[in-house]
Parts: C-alpha cells; structure tokens; sequence
DNA sequence: CCGATTAAGTTGCTTATGTCAAATAAAATG
DNA sequence: CATTTTATTTGACATAAGCAACTTAATCGG
C-alpha cells in the first residue's frame, strides 16, 4: 500500500523525545499484542476469502457498502491504497457485477461507488461466514469472558481511534438501575480519581463508603436516583440524587473519569440530575464539596448553584476548605 | 499462505449449531474491531519494514530470534507459510548474512536456525524503531488511558490466545497494599459475582460493605492483611484475615473471579492467608458463609476447616443456613 | 473566456509476494 | 533392503501491489 500522506517516521524524531522513556512496558505489551493479533487475523481472513476477491478487494466492497455515496479518491484515502491499483479492483469488481458505477452530473472524473445486489448478497454471505468463524472462536469462552472481550476491543477501538483518544457520548450509556457491583465501582471510582488527582488516600474512600451507606440506609426509590455512565462495561461517570428532610435534596459522588471529560458527559449527567429535582419539587438542592476541586466548582456555578459557607477542616489528612453550595429550584 | 492444517470451516457445520445466536452483538464488537485493527497493523507495519526485507521475512526472523533453536519446519509450522516460500526466504537471509544455518547431526536433511550478529542487530534496529512508533501513537494518551489500552490488549490476548481462555498464575500479581480503589473493587466484585452465581441483589453487596466498614473500623496494620489478585489492572481474586479478640482471627472475602478459577490461584491466596495466621500465631480462624457456597466449602475442608455450626437464616431475601467453619491453628 | 495548474482516474510496466507441483535426499518403517 | 515418510529445495506460475506516465475534467488567476 501507498505509504505518502502518513510518514509517522518523519514525525518520530521531533516526537518522541518529549515521551516518557519509562512506559517500556506498554510498549511491550503492545508489541506482543501485535504479534499476536497479526497471527490471529491471519488466520480469520484465510477462510473468509477463499472466493475469488482478494483480501484488499473485499475491503474496498467493505467500504463501498459502509459509506454510501462514496468515490474512488475516498476510499483511496480510507484504505491508503494506490491509485492505480485501486482503479484495476474497481473494474474488477464492476466486471463481477458487484459494484455500480453512478457518473457524478458535477464532475465528470468521478463516479458514486454503490454495491449492486449482487455484491450486497455476497457481502451478507461472507458477513455470515465470518460471524460463524467467530463464533467457533469464542465458543470455548464463558459468557463473561466474551463480555471481557467485547469490551477490551471497543475501548481499543476507541482510545487507538480518535487522535486524542477521546470517547463520544453514543459510546456511553447512562443508567439509572442500580445493579449489584455499580455501589462497589462508584466507591472504587472515587477512590483511584482522587488519589490520582489530589493524592487522597485509602481514607477518602472509606469516606465516600460511608456515604454511600447512608444513602442506601434513607434509600427511596422514588426520591433517590443514581445516574450511572457505562462505557464498555466500565463505569466512568456517577450523579446522584439523595433526598432530604424539608423537601431538600443533596447532589452526591458528581465524578467523571479524566478520559470521558469535555465531551458533555458532564452536563447530561447534571442536565438529568436537575431534571429529576423538578419532577420531585424539591425546593433546595445542595452539594458538599472542598476548595480543591476547583474545576467541579465552576460547573457547579454554571449550574446555578451558589457558595454558601467555607469552613476550614482536616478531612482524610488534608488541610482544606469545606464547601457547601446551594441552589433554589425556582 | 497455506492452510491445510487448520481449516476451522470444517467445524463450523458442526459446532456453529450449538452455540448461542444471542451473542450477535459481541460478533459484531469483534468485526468492527478486527477491520479498525487491520487498518491499524498496516500503518504500523508499512514503517517497520520499509528495509529490504518483507513483512514475512521479518516474522521469520522474530520466529528465530523467539524460538532459539527452531528448524524450517517449526517455523512452518508457526506462522503457517508456504515450505517453498520460506526455503527461498531462508536462502535470502542466509545470503544477507542475518541467520545461520547449522546442520543437525541427527538428520541430515533439517538445520537449526539461528540469527547472526548482524541479525540480532537489525532486530534490536526494528524493535527500538516500532518502539518508537508505538511511542507516537500513544504519545496523546493520558498515563490512565496508555494502561487501559495495555490491559484490554493483555486481556485479549489471554482470553484469545489459550484454548479455553483460562488465565496462568505468571499474568497475576499478588499484592497486600492496600491502594485507593481496591476496598470498592472488592466490593463490586463480590456484588456482581454472587449475582451471577446466586442471584443475590443489591442487598448483599450492602452487607458486603459493611463487613469492609467493619474491617477497616478494627484494622491494624500488623495483625489485619488483605490479598489481592490482579491481572491487567483488574482485580480477579481476594481472601482477607482480620483479627478477632482472644487470638482469634476471621477469614473474608475469599473469591475468587470465575475465568481464573482452576489455575492454583486459591491455592495461593489462601496459602498466604494462612502462612500468615501462622505467622501471628492466631490459635484459630474462623470463617462465616452459607451451605449456597458448596464448592467453596469443599476448599476450606481441604484446607483443614471444620463446619462448627448451620443455622436456618435469611439473608439478603434468600432462605439459606448460615454456616461456620473452624480451624485450629496447631 | 483562456491558458496554466490541479485533481481524479486509467494504463503500461515492473517487482514483490505467494502458491503448487515435482524433485531430491535423508530418515524411518517393516 | 525396498518402501514409505519427512524435510527441504527447485521450477513454473499466479496474484498482489507499486510507480510513473498519461488522459480527461475541473479550477484558478488573470
């Protein structure tokens, strides 16, 4: 395959020596991982494509058939194949009576790309024959290991796919049933985020498995809510609801895993927490939270919740500034 | 390359028919990950190789450099290539001067294969290179998410790799620091297993965190001790000892995740537990759980407990006999 | 509108990669 | 010792892929 509009390598020698040396280990486990995908791909393709089309020609049909509407030049892009050789696997498959060609009326070098019925009934076949191939792959695993596995290959997908590793919301499912081991994640969640974060130790988590006690100690089901955000299996974001005497509410365990920020995950989260304290009437919801998290603190404020009171304590050995924000529901 | 030794389509007719059709999603997480992931090794493997040498000839090195001591055919026999083809792959790096060829003495007509200095050279050469680009790829992910893609691509590997997907004891580690984050994975993972396993609900993961609560109210760093089990970030196994008055002491929370069972990783926790019993001279520990947990107890009796007491009880909406086991500490 | 330039796709030519079948030669078998 | 099996090699061939020159259509700058 044509190689000019990626040259990683020319990029190497200005990159990588702002990289830290240390993560080896990574580095190696990628590696072996890629010598061991590469066998194992190998093996999957073989059967698939002993029909008369080439590994890269059913790519090209792959392609066709996901983006419709698609010319020579994008796919060119998408699978950086040559050009030439391109245009060779096109008529190929035009000749099969695979493919269709639709001249563009704007510009008459191009042509749409579509599948005809053909090439669509010989893409479901081979879809199905892979699927079986997998299927025998997987057969031997448990129920959760296949779990294990779906989810390890879309976070995959997700962090090697977007240039920053960035999730997008439709890869993140928000629940609000609590299910055995979401209590467990929510503590656990809190407690790896804000030793990364802010150095707080095994303490804080006892803490924050206090609170969660209470919680389910009060626990009503119409007054009390968890919003839980789930990607792959992983839970990655946590609000919650605890209702209160005098028809207040507290706003509890508001967290989002550092890789899932600044998509609006944030603000889904506290768009159906505030939603919920409509529905419920109450008429004050408050929050309790320190001087340190500096960056919660200005979501809240965008939120329409306010500063009330400051009151320096040690809380799981750190010096700081309790919080307690205030916010009136009309 | 070649394929007659492991033609899975012979299989399929057989096996597909057994397996659940339910799982389409997890197929279809597997497809969109190994087209990504073909796109994904193409790039990377476009700069590697871009030396005289092919991708295959370069897989026939490392199969070399991997496997000291290996002939043609073992080499055939791993990356399933062509015997002709890898005869005039081998003649190329004997003439490039990277291998060498040394005659058996027991056979006449095979020789062991081994790399030159200069082959080992080109081979560290790639690798710190493909390290480099690796390096790149991962240069714009946070530390957390460079682990998590390490973790899925060590999960996936085990689970793919191994016929049944069982783990071996050298992929976990175990650990009694107890580090922010463990408390609530313990937790949840008591909660989702014995919802697997028992139907238990969320009521028993509460009792759960209590017991923790509980723990860390009494918890002395001498005479209290935690076992972790981890494989790739995830925790897989737990047993604890917590002391009890009168030189007694309770055994908890041994668990261990269902696709690292069978491997001697029970074995090991609670080898250690009791090591360390010993160690503090506990006269006897005791531990408490349900006649539900049958082939846990049949462990503990190998392990020299002894079921003290079964009484009728309710627990976490359940009718079962809560049951204690003891055992003396010589 | 026109010549120059750029972009999309095609074609000829070449090399690299891989397969198949037959040949060779050493080892194992009976 | 003849026969079969196994390991490797060789020859002939087919496919896959890449490069460069070319055609045609669009675009751009005056």
């Amino acid at each position: 395959m044509s190689n000019k509009m990626f040259d990683l390598s020319k990029e190497i020698g200005s990159f990588v020596k702002m990289l830290p040396m240390s993560d080896q280990r990574v580095i190696n486990d990628i590696r072996s991982f890629n010598r061991f995908y590469t066998a194992q791909l190998g093996l999957l393709q073989q059967h698939i494509f002993d029909s008369e089309y080439s590994l890269t020609e059913v790519r090209v049909l792959y392609e066709i058939n996901f983006n419709r509407q698609t010319t020579a030049t994008g796919i060119r892009d998408a699978l950086q194949i040559d050009a030439g050789y391109l245009s060779r696997i096109l008529r190929k498959l035009e000749k099969g009576g695979l493919i269709l060609k639709h001249p563009l009326p704007e510009d008459g070098r191009s042509s749409y790309l579509s599948l005809s019925d053909r090439g669509r009934r010989l893409m479901t076949k081979m879809g199905t024959l892979s699927d079986d191939q997998l299927r025998v792959m997987m057969a031997h695993l448990t129920p959760a290991a296949q779990e294990t596995v779906a989810g390890a290959m879309n976070d995959l997908r997700r962090l090697l796919s977007a240039p920053d590793g960035a999730a997008t919301m439709d890869q993140i499912t928000i629940r609000t049933e609590l299910l055995p081991g979401d209590l467990g994640d929510i503590i656990s969640l809190h407690g790896k985020l804000y030793m990364q974060e802010y150095r707080y130790d095994t303490r804080f988590e006892r803490y924050v498995m206090e609170t969660i006690q209470d919680f389910m100690v009060h626990y009503h089901p119409a007054r009390d809510r968890v919003w839980l955000a789930v990607c792959s299996g992983r839970l990655v974001g946590v609000v919650a609801i605890q209702h209160r005497p005098a028809k207040q509410a507290q706003l509890r365990w508001f967290l989002i895993s550092p890789d899932f920020r600044g998509i609006g995950l944030g603000k889904a989260l506290m768009q159906q927490a505030m939603d919920f304290c409509r529905e419920q009437k109450f008429k004050k919801v408050y929050l309790l939270t320190t001087d340190q998290q500096d960056t919660a603190a200005a979501l809240y404020k965008r939120w329409g919740f306010i500063k009330k009171s400051s009151v320096p304590a040690t809380l799981w050995g750190h010096e700081l500034l309790e919080e307690r924000y205030e916010r009136e529901m009309q």
